[in-house]
DNA sequence: AGCATCGTTAATGCAGCCTTAATCAAGCCT
DNA sequence: AGGCTTGATTAAGGCTGCATTAACGATGCT
């Protein structure tokens, strides 16, 4: 899952960071509304985390502008202020959740995911596919019911690949999913990563499609 | 089915070739719009991509001209993203349809596929005949429903047989439709495809007209 | 600081696909 | 019937892409 940080305070945006990636979720920070259109329109996101306090656009209108222009990816909002009012107008300008500053950074884990799971169509946390159970928000898998553990990387892929639904992934694409815009990678650790998964759930259970990419075998209950 | 993609950035032209021809398009790529007529009178294509920001002629004014001339050939326009009023004036010129820079591949792929379709008149994405159903789109073939996997040029073959509706097609239109200008074979190779299609799918579906070319067997069931 | 785990790189091996080419069968002609 | 042409069949080789493994470096933990 790849977030959108835009937040112009070093401090707060690395914080934010580390935080997230620890956790297996892919970031790419930018500090100003320009930028953050600029990604948009060149990278594939699922989220959005939105500082309303950038220097060169009030983050309100940004989205608004956003709203009116059919963006649809999942927004969360972050507010200094603790206004009430700038809760309501947030929502209304098209904000999916809003977060208070200064938060606590699981919670707003928790509340990326449940962005994510709402936007995915889901209800529950976690994802079964056959015998296989996946719980983005804790990171932790299970196979017939038996607990596997796997490495932020793995979970990584394993996450963008059943969020595909069974639709074939390329390279590339897995590679925008795992792995920000500061660190894109030379080798075929992609390939190495998809090894690993299989060896840890079964070779069966990923599908390659020769010259085109990947996909998880939605096939078998 | 091949395309034709009028884009003068490379790493663009590259990527989309790439993309294409592993998904079992082939794919002539020109940089100019000289080029593109030059190619268009010398070939037969069944689709175009057209980017817009060409470095000889803008792409509108060529789009426009072609259409004049009654040029039927289903015209995908590639286009930046600000430039909105360039969509209307796009399809006003002519365009069958229009994507947005950067985009993404599958999305393109999606829609050529939906144009080709288009113009052969059909509606729906799978070509039935018989008991073999054909999925282009996602290069799946099966046969009294049980899935058969087919090859990369495989499957470009029995493409281009289906969509030639049971008329005859000379080695030399199977040779135009499965190999691009810069990938011309010497050898019997075309043969050989054949052979393997005969072999997945039964001897009969293809038949041999002999000294004229091949055709898909309409008549049986 | 030392240890362990994870991630990336790089080298090697394997498999599938495509083409080539050689041989075989089948029409067609004289 | 015999030879010639055309297509069918099969095997072999090369190429490409993926799998696999090992090693190195980074990072985090104790």
């Amino acid at each position: 899952m790849r977030v959108l940080l835009v937040e112009d305070d070093d401090l707060i945006a690395h914080g934010i960071q580390a935080g997230l990636r620890a956790r297996g979720l892919t970031v790419d920070g930018v500090k100003t509304a320009a930028q953050a259109e600029t990604t948009l329109s060149a990278v594939h996101c699922d989220v959005v985390i939105l500082d309303l306090g950038l220097p060169d656009e009030d983050g309100m209108s940004l989205l608004q502008r956003w709203r009116a222009d059919d963006m649809a990816l999942p927004v969360l909002v972050l507010t200094a202020r603790d206004a009430v009012e700038d809760r309501v107008a947030g929502l209304r300008a098209g904000a999916d959740d809003y977060l208070l500053k200064p938060f606590d950074l699981d919670e707003l884990v928790a509340r990326l995911h449940a962005l994510l799971r709402r936007a995915a169509g889901r209800s529950v946390a976690t994802i079964e596919q056959g015998a296989l159970r996946l719980d983005p928000e804790r990171g932790e898998v299970s196979l017939h019911g038996r607990p596997v553990v796997l490495s932020r990387r793995e979970l990584a892929l394993l996450g963008a690949l059943l969020h595909a639904r069974g639709r074939i992934l390329s390279v590339d694409q897995l590679k925008d999913s795992l792995y920000g815009f500061s660190e894109e990678i030379e080798s075929n650790a992609l390939n190495v990563h998809i090894h690993h998964l299989r060896r840890k759930l079964g070779a069966d259970l990923i599908e390659t499609v020769r010259g085109v990419g990947y996909r998880f075998n939605m096939g078998d209950a």
